[in-house]
RNA sequence: GCCCCCGUAGCUCAGCUGGAUAGAGCGCCGGCCUUCUAAGCCGGAUGUCGGAGGUUCGAGUCCUCCCGGGGGCGCCA
């Protein structure tokens, strides 16, 4: 575990808090900053802004004594400390902290990116993607998928147990639904109103009458196609490097008396009663803003009661936290969600939600239409068919969960410049190029050699690129943090920029100077490595060559 | 009518939970390949951060209201 930003961190901390003394806690913790201007230092700090109120004195007094606590506390590190503006402490690192700095990341092996000990090291059972099987995942699914396994990855770098789980809806209306339709494209007749008109309900139908089954066993007909559309989605995803731990059934919850378990607690707890011939909860009393019906008076359980069910049977399954990944048109039923757990008795904070924003596909500026009902989208398979995964995920990433996509397909194609993701995996590569040309024992030397002692001037290229490295684990704890994988996309593209300058200015084949070579051979290899953790946790491929 | 998201450069979007002179990519203009991959780099232009109030040492960021765009408000899922 290496994390030297973390560690700089730290001094500030212990410096703040000394002079804290006794005085009391401050509700923020200080930032340790990138500046925004390079004569501002290395990294600047916010401490003594936020610590003068307590102690009552000026800004600008607080950050001094705070300097000068500093300059005792990283000794060597630190090449100068300013106070400027309103109160900030801007840092200047020596040369040394760089190449300390390289030496603790290189030996960190695997590990690199892996942020300090989590705040909150509880598991995360992440659901979602979640979609009917009543047909093949579209766009939306795929930006769903990318997020929620990228979170995931995420996640599981900065130290949590994470547990990605699917819901498979397999009974109810729209399985109904979509058996009355299956059934219509085997006798030939008229695909039903509400029905699902896509070719592909006439595959299935060709398919399920090879197993013998006849328009008339609609049961079956559901059953089945469910499993066949369930086990093609699964697929889709596999090649998509989504993979799912459990896929738990919506049917199961009620075959294995889950549902009514739970239905028999909520009536002794007093929150059922029955109206207009249904069955209702009382969820107002937990901050719904209408009451929600369990059991419709036709008899039939709707979606809710099983989905409170099922929500319960995770909660006592993965004893940590909970996070759905819900679409922008679900978030009405998060109160209502939140309220039938607590009508359980159950601690509604543990469940937390991730609404995506919708997902339009654009090409030659126009959108194309989504309907999984008439048929009409674009697939996640033929999205990866047209553009690759890579710049498939890329793109889904790329942008907050709470913004909407307009995925461009023209600019997703183009292998050029434009398009991001090619940035990003260019720089890899033409790293793997130079530590090619180096050679496989100049590379062995360099990872063995003494850094902290190589003389000479850290070049400013070499500064940022190290500085950028050295963010990863701060951008892996706040992308886990704050579920925002969109970040890592921004920190790829800023890694890769700062190589392709330190490429420019630094030569490093052949490169002047004792021991000047190797650093600069290990400053690569630690950029290489950087990208393709970051890219790994994006689900996105480095390539060696391009 | 109520709820959620968005409004930042010509376009697409970041903005690290309140900090310094608001950033990136694309597009536009002008340069750079006899040296490790030019899918690259360097330089240049562009902003009433939708609007109005408020909170404070300080607001793109927090609060209220308004305007505009998208999505939702079922005994569907």
């Amino acid at each position: 575990m290496s994390d030297p930003v973390g560690d700089l961190r730290s001094a500030v901390n212990d410096a703040a808090a000394s002079l804290r003394d006794g005085a009391e806690e401050g509700g923020a913790a200080p930032a340790l900053e990138r500046p925004p201007q390079p004569d501002f230092g290395d990294f600047s700090t916010n401490a003594a802004m936020l610590l003068a109120p307590a102690l009552g004195e000026k800004p600008r007094e607080v950050a001094a004594r705070l300097a000068s606590g500093l300059e005792g506390g990283l000794g060597e590190d630190l090449d100068r400390v300013e106070v400027a503006g309103p109160g900030f402490l801007n840092l200047f690192l020596a040369d040394g902290w760089y190449r300390r700095a390289a030496a603790s990341l290189l030996a960190a092996g695997d590990d690199l990116g892996r942020p300090r000990a989590p705040a909150d090291p509880d598991g995360v059972l992440i659901e979602f993607v979640s979609a009917n099987p009543t047909g093949p995942l579209t766009a939306a699914g795929g930006r769903h998928a990318a997020y929620g396994d990228s979170v995931g990855r995420a996640l599981e770098l900065a130290g949590h147990l994470v547990q990605r789980e699917y819901y498979v809806n397999d009974t109810g209306g729209q399985v109904e639904r979509f058996a009355a339709s299956i059934a219509a494209r085997m006798s030939g007749d008229e695909v039903p109103e509400d029905g699902y008109e896509g070719e592909y309900v006439a595959h299935l139908a060709q398919e399920l009458a090879g197993e013998g089954l006849g328009p008339g066993e609609l049961e079956q007909l559901g059953r089945r196609g469910a499993e066949l559309m369930r086990s093609s989605i699964e697929q889709t995803l596999l090649r998509y490097r989504v993979e799912f731990d459990t896929w738990s059934s919506e049917r199961e919850q009620y075959d294995s008396g889950s549902v009514d378990r739970m239905m028999a607690e909520l009536r002794e707890r007093g929150h059922v009663y029955e109206s207009e011939g249904a069955t209702w909860l009382r969820t107002t009393s937990f901050g719904d803003d209408k009451d929600r019906v369990l059991i419709r008076s036709d008899g039939e359980s709707t979606y809710y009661l099983g989905d409170i069910a099922y929500h319960r049977d995770k909660l006592e399954r993965s004893g940590g936290r909970l996070l759905d990944v819900l679409g922008a048109d679900h978030h009405g039923y998060v109160e209502r969600l939140r309220a039938g757990l607590a009508a359980l008795g159950l601690d509604p904070e543990r469940l937390e939600f991730s609404i995506m924003q919708l997902v339009h596909v654009v090409e030659g500026g126009e959108r194309a239409q989504m309907s999984k009902r008439r048929g009409e989208f674009v697939t996640l398979d033929e999205l990866i068919d047209d553009i690759g995964v890579d710049a498939t995920r890329f793109f889904m990433l790329q942008r907050s969960h709470d913004t909407t996509v307009d995925l461009d397909l023209e600019l997703a194609r183009t292998t050029s410049n434009e398009n991001p993701v090619y940035y990003v995996q260019y720089a890899h590569a033409r790293i793997a190029s130079i530590l090619r040309k180096a050679g496989d024992g100049a590379v062995e030397r360099a990872v063995a050699a003494d850094l902290a002692a190589v003389g000479g001037a850290v070049e400013p290229a070499e500064r940022a690129l190290l500085k950028r490295v050295c963010e990863l684990p701060e951008e892996v704890a706040e992308t886990a943090a704050r579920r925002a994988p969109h970040r890592l996309c921004a920190y790829a593209t800023a890694t890769a920029a700062d190589f392709h300058a330190f490429y420019r200015d630094c030569q490093v084949v052949g490169a002047e100077g004792e021991g000047v070579e190797d650093f600069r051979l290990a400053t690569c290899l630690l950029t290489k490595r950087t990208i393709a953790k970051t890219l790994s946790v994006l689900g996105i491929s480095a390539p060696e060559r391009m």
